[in-house]
DNA sequence: GCCAACGTTGGC
DNA sequence: GCCAACGTTGGC
């Protein structure tokens, strides 16, 4: 099973500076079936996730986090007054999961999307494959030791 | 703001 | 179970 991850955030709504000073987040608001499996079923304690700025100009890896705590019912999906809602959820039956994930690294280098894509070794990564808008990926051994070569090369 | 590529919904 | 219509994501 992996243990890296990429996970996707709009730094507008939540960056990876804010991350750094919350120290841990709840991953809330994932309402796409697939990224909630990887989440629910996949994620371990201690796994590394890349911590990816979408819609950000550029769009790119901004930083280093860890999962700090298994998945458990996400609570926005029974908040009537957060943009989460989800009327199908129920108490006894939760749709929706989410992990923790705390800060880890900084890395020296921001990586934007562009230069991702222009890397050889970076072939196959799941978040550079046409029509990927999964918000929680999988990242292979080889393609995540590379992206730590490119984020802390000077 | 546009729009391609998906995912979801709901009628049948 | 099919599939058209609609909604969302996210790069550009």
């Amino acid at each position: 099973m992996s243990q890296f991850w990429l996970m996707k955030s709009e730094p507008d709504v939540y960056s990876f500076e804010q991350l750094k000073n919350d120290r841990t987040t709840w991953w809330t608001g994932v309402r796409n079936y697939q990224a909630r499996n990887f989440m629910m079923n996949q994620m371990k304690l201690g796994d590394t996730v890349l911590f990816y700025h979408s819609n950000a100009e550029p769009p790119g890896i901004a930083g280093l986090a860890k999962v700090t705590k298994l998945a458990q019912p996400d609570p926005t999906q029974f908040d009537k007054k957060s943009e989460y809602f989800d009327p199908k959820s129920k108490l006894d039956k939760p749709s929706w999961f989410c992990v923790e994930v705390g800060y880890f690294q900084d890395i020296k280098n921001y990586l934007p999307l562009q230069s991702l894509r222009e890397d050889k070794k970076l072939a196959g990564l799941l978040l550079l494959q046409k029509g990927t808008r999964l918000s929680v990926l999988p990242v292979e051994k080889k393609h995540f030791d590379h992206i730590i070569t490119l984020g802390q090369s000077s």
